[in-house]
DNA sequence: CATCACGAAATT
DNA sequence: AATTTCGTGATG
């Protein structure tokens, strides 16, 4: 912590000094206990007292070639202090030299008075007339690549016209204000104080004593207690004029005399404008306190008195519900209000789409049911087929009939006896199919379904087999069949009208039906699947069709959107027709 | 007064 | 030599 010695609070010190155009609390400096004269001013880096150059003897142009400078008075009370300077350009500026020769560097030096925060600082960070080098922005060391600055980087595909440092890199202290971050929430108690010092001393050149009194009033209400809030914050002395001193000192001198002059001559007859400017000024800083950077706020919350927190327009999340409850109080019996006055177009389509899906939900069940029926119905069919007995004669009867002609198998299109061109096509292509896998990531889960998707779990690619189960070539064999073992087709008359009969070839030997059961399972499983599936749309439009109806007249949407009646006597907005 | 733009010093 | 970032004049 370091603190100033000659601050403000410091009270009326040697007031024979004082300048008209100062307030009579004006802080003291130097030796000569005299209050910043906006002659050239040099800080001491270890007690941090600001002394006048003429009354220590060193000019501008001599503390341009200081690196660190300390006081009579700290030098005698530690000998290890010593001043520091600069060499041209040379790297062993940085190291420790026993130079102590002032002397003249080359090149520009900015007009900032030669001030240093103490020697750590000094070596940890070169260029330092804009880095105090110890708040959180110069100990930043990477570009936030989010702010204009940073955008116009090279590095960041700008065009490299503003060439600044990044915006959360400007330093608190000592960067230029409308160089650091814009956001005003970002500004901390320090540049708070800063301000409080300048403005005393502008609206002391302004107003009345009563009134900087008032003014004064106002604002220890409101800030004072917030310095010690933030005190603990960072390492530093909340309070810190001298950092921003020179710019006043040095740079204003002209301007500001010419206006004390001006001041005194029309002081007398203008009190009442000023006082009007005063009460404005007062008021605005009430009202735009967030808009100024720089400016500390005050919690929004309701009746808070707070300060809020740097990054938010509160000091609590207490704060902040409070508010938003408050505004929900005040905004929603309105906008239901609103809401009610004019029927929801929106609303009664969706009922009506809702309708639509529950009833195509029904038939979809339906159909389910019919084909579970038409499952169990053909697995009874498959068991009486199994019971027929074999016909031995009935195998010479498809002997031979076209034996010359030839066919190509659609899998691996070599030419195949008709014959045998089912048995050969099926086999075929289970060989090319149980080749690839057909997965997926999650198992089925169809309440109610038996024998639906093969499902087995591939470890090597964690997918679940989606196969029919019983078209999967991958992962089941068809079963050997016994020597003994019938055909059993249902036989059928011009294609679909079943005859009642049976095929009872034996079943190795048949090449009509060759796989009959198998297709007949996978007919039915396919449609299945498709009414499974047609009914999974259906709950997921169902689902999406409530949440939108929810949502509509919800808290958020009402919140967020109001219904604006521009036509008081047209409430409903369709043609005659679709009414 | 803030912002843009840019030369140039400082730094890498 | 390239990059970073400072200070300052022009501009709105």
């Amino acid at each position: 912590m370091d603190s100033e010695v000659s601050d403000l609070d410091q009270g009326p010190v040697g007031g024979a000094e004082v300048r008209m155009d100062r307030p009579p609390h004006a802080p003291v400096y130097c030796v000569c206990r005299k209050p910043d004269s906006n002659c050239f001013m040099i800080g001491c880096d270890n007690c941090n007292e600001w002394f006048h150059g003429d009354c220590i003897g060193i000019s501008e142009k001599m503390a341009k070639s200081i690196r660190e400078w300390y006081c009579e008075k700290c030098r005698s009370k530690d000998g290890s202090l010593e001043i520091k300077y600069r060499q041209k350009k040379s790297k062993q500026d940085k190291d420790f030299e026993d130079d102590r020769m002032v002397r003249q560097r080359g090149g520009r030096t900015p007009d900032f008075m030669e001030r240093r925060r103490g020697s750590k600082q000094s070596v940890q960070v070169k260029r330092s007339a804009r880095m105090c080098g110890e708040c959180e922005a110069c100990m930043r060391t990477e570009d936030c690549a989010q702010c204009d600055f940073c955008k116009d980087m090279k590095k960041f595909g700008g065009p490299n016209k503003i060439r600044q440092k990044c915006r959360l890199r400007q330093c608190e202290v000592r960067a230029r204000k409308m160089l650091r971050v814009k956001d005003e929430e970002y500004y901390m108690s320090r540049d708070q104080d800063y301000y409080s010092s300048q403005d005393d001393r502008q609206l002391s050149d302004e107003f009345s004593e009563n009134e900087l009194e008032l003014y004064k009033q106002y604002r220890a209400g409101t800030y004072d207690e917030h310095n010690v809030a933030w005190g603990s914050d960072d390492e530093e002395a909340p309070y810190d004029p001298s950092q921003h001193k020179r710019a006043v000192k040095v740079k204003h001198v002209k301007r500001r005399e010419k206006r004390s002059e001006r001041k005194k001559e029309e002081s007398k007859v203008k009190q009442h404008k000023k006082k009007q400017k005063h009460r404005d000024k007062v008021r605005h800083s009430e009202r735009a306190e967030s808009k100024e950077p720089g400016g500390l706020r005050q919690c929004l919350g309701p009746g808070c008195v707070e300060m809020a927190r740097a990054t938010s327009k509160y000091c609590s999340d207490d704060c902040g519900m409070k508010l938003a409850a408050n505004r929900i109080y005040e905004i929603l019996p309105q906008r239901i209000q609103q809401w009610q006055q004019s029927p929801c177009i929106a609303e009664e389509q969706g009922k009506k789409l809702l309708e639509r899906i529950r009833r195509d939900q029904q038939q979809a069940r339906l159909r389910l049911t019919e084909m579970e029926r038409r499952f169990h119905e053909l697995e009874g069919i498959i068991g009486k087929a199994k019971q027929q007995t074999v016909q031995e004669d009935q195998e010479v009867n498809e002997g031979d009939d076209d034996t010359d002609f030839q066919i190509f198998c659609v899998s691996c299109s070599h030419p195949i006896n008709p014959k045998v061109a089912l048995r050969h096509m099926e086999r075929c292509y289970a060989k090319y199919e149980s080749q690839t896998s057909f997965g997926s990531m999650y198992p089925t889960r169809i309440e109610g379904a038996t024998r639906l998707f093969c499902d087995v779990y591939n470890p090597h690619s964690k997918t679940y087999c989606k196969r029919l189960q019983i078209l999967c070539p991958e992962h089941s064999r068809d079963p050997k069949v016994p020597a003994d073992e019938v055909c059993g087709c249902p036989l059928v008359r011009d294609v679909f009208e079943p005859t009642g009969e049976y095929c009872r070839v034996p079943k190795r030997k048949c090449n009509k039906h060759y796989c009959w059961e198998k297709l007949r399972r996978a007919e039915v499983d396919l449609e299945r699947v498709r009414v499974w599936y047609k009914l999974d749309e259906l709950f997921e439009q169902e689902r999406n069709m409530r949440t939108a109806m929810t949502n509509r007249a919800g808290l958020l949407a009402l919140m967020l959107h109001q219904t604006i009646q521009h036509d008081p006597v047209t409430t409903d907005l369709r043609t005659n027709k679709e009414r």
